[in-house]
DNA sequence: GCGCCATTTGCAAACGATTGCAAGATTCCT
DNA sequence: AGGAATCTTGCAATCGTTTGCAAATGGCGC
């Protein structure tokens, strides 16, 4: 822009080898320079780093990655089950992703996305280790896929799940005690007043039927009827007539709904109040997640808190830790209630 | 798991070479055989194939992209501009990021996100260009980075922007029109009955400043008083206490609010009904994106629909023809204002 | 049986950066 | 000044795959 911009001859100066011809040193200089090693010249490598600048150089990550055998990239990937949009909008998944990437980027790794239907491509996972692009592997969602990341987690160390735990399984996984989160909502509930209690949402996905799991607990602990299971998808346009039927179906019947998530219990709030229910006079209502939306209902909802920016440093610290060579432990994440006015 | 397993030897194959010595054949043969070229007989590519199958080989990517001076991978990149946190828990945002890995998935590309702080690295731009990981970029936000993405736009073919659109820009971008959709948003207003608008959000980053502009455009075709500005930043925490400031500050002197988000117009209507002011009886509220937030208000938001699905297959598909060498348009979509209650 | 095409294959040189090894240049000590 | 010890540097092999070129194979017609 200025008049002396001093622009010499723009010899695009795309290799190593370039940069190492206008300093008049060798490849191997250069390279050693860049990289910061102690063993060039400071002289030299002011000189190569200058250069560099002056260029715009930079070394190609690809031959880097080849020639040292990492590639200073994790793979993130989030295998979509039987209900193939699942969580396409599924605020939970998405800001979780926010989060790693903020917390591989501070760690100087990339983040490569993946998202896979299992059910058409069995060997989704394999195939992404297999690219030889990533040095290591973050599943988000175990899905339906439980025996397919076991498998895998036998033979590949690099590898960390966001998922439920299940006393003896094999793979690293990060998450919230679902079962537990799923007593403090029932508990909750019928502290609140509720008796008769439904569940609402798929109870396939692993998450889910732990904490689904959870409210049976505490129903049988009380001598409760046992906890209605109301099947619903995730994906907001189909749940919502879903929950209309379910409520339609239950009227009278129920007095106390556990949503798996808060997504759908915003949802369920507003088909309670289309069908005239009040809440939490009628029925009481609590969602999971704590996501941005449980502040903003009206009335405001009662939910199961999971800390989504400690969940994904714990997935990137076990991570690096497994990628240093150690073996580690899975870390299980405390729910805890948040009491708002659904219940 | 069967007893009859033939894991004949699990000689680990790791490279092409490792296969073609099973294979009795050259190095070269496999990479034909497995890149389906015709110059391969059919018996060999066959063999090759089950063998590669049997021992679960998959070339090394890294490799391969070295090689050919291509990756099949394409970044994007989001920008975080001085409101770091800005887009941390921007659903639109996410909701796009999550197209548009759909979208580049079906073309068989893989997706490289990366989150970036300008500010902290002026340099953010080039270095991911020149990392020799991709093989073109989407960014997704100009942020307030309009200058910069000129700039490298001039030297650079493979990238694409969402976006706004200006007159005479040398970047390609794909982007809702704002100025349109900020009259669309303030008409409406208008047709409610408002008279005295303002407009909710930060004015900094492009896409607000247009949607500011449509609306400061209707007022001035119908003779009312400027809009005012009501500066806020997008992360609900502190938006929150700044509307509510807003809102005190302005009380009786506004009648009609278009909020540059949904999510800020959900915020606003929590605050105005904390102020006991009702929607749309004292105040008219107009909101932009039409996430499913929207529909989930009460009462449901009236807001200007972004479709984008539509954004990011354009995005995806714009990159693809210029990655192929085409020329092209920016992209601008149309906006639509969707009517519910709030206006 | 021979020569000429058309297919298939192998060879070896890339792609661009890293690194063990050894040679060259400096420094330092006696 | 001589020699050892220490710094710097260059050389060349290597990572695993692709691909132009040439060689080998086979088929065919005459």
């Amino acid at each position: 822009m200025a008049a002396g911009d001093d622009r010499t001859a723009r010899t695009s100066v795309r290799t190593i080898t370039d940069l190492a011809r206008l300093a008049g040193v060798s490849p191997g200089t250069v390279s050693r320079a860049l990289a910061g090693k102690s063993l060039v010249n400071t002289r030299t490598r002011e000189k190569i780093e200058a250069l560099a600048r002056e260029h715009g150089f930079r070394p190609n990550q690809m031959a880097s990655g080849l020639r040292r055998q990492k590639t200073g990239v994790i793979g993130v990937v989030i295998p979509l089950g039987h209900d193939i949009r699942q969580q396409i909008s599924d605020s939970f998944f998405m800001t979780l992703l926010g989060f790693l990437a903020d917390e591989l980027t501070t760690h100087g790794y990339d983040l490569m996305l993946r998202r896979v239907v299992p059910d058409s491509d069995p060997d989704w996972l394999d195939r992404f280790i297999g690219s030889g692009m990533i040095d290591g592997v973050i599943v988000i969602g175990q899905s339906d896929q439980f025996e397919r990341i076991e498998e895998v987690a036998d033979g590949y160390r690099a590898m960390v799940v966001w998922g439920n735990h299940t006393e003896g399984q094999r793979h690293c996984v990060v998450g919230t005690d679902n079962r537990l989160g799923g007593r403090l909502a029932a508990e909750r509930l019928v502290a609140a007043g509720a008796r008769r209690l439904a569940f609402l949402g798929d109870t396939g996905p692993m998450e889910f039927a732990a904490r689904f799991a959870g409210a049976q607990d505490v129903a049988a602990r009380m001598g409760l009827p046992a906890v209605r299971a109301l099947a619903t998808h995730l994906s907001p346009d189909r749940a919502s007539e879903e929950i209309a039927g379910h409520l339609a179906a239950c009227a009278g019947a129920i007095d106390g709904i556990f949503a798996a998530t808060d997504t759908l219990a915003a949802l369920c709030l507003a088909e309670l109040r289309a069908q005239g229910l009040s809440v939490p006079e009628d029925i009481k209502l609590v969602g999971f997640d704590d996501l941005p939306i449980a502040r903003q209902t009206i009335p405001p909802l009662s939910t199961v808190r999971q800390d989504i920016a400690v969940g994904a440093r714990g997935l990137v610290d076990l991570l690096l830790r497994r990628l240093a060579g150690e073996t580690t432990e899975s870390l299980v994440l405390p729910p805890e209630l948040v009491m708002r006015a659904t219940a």
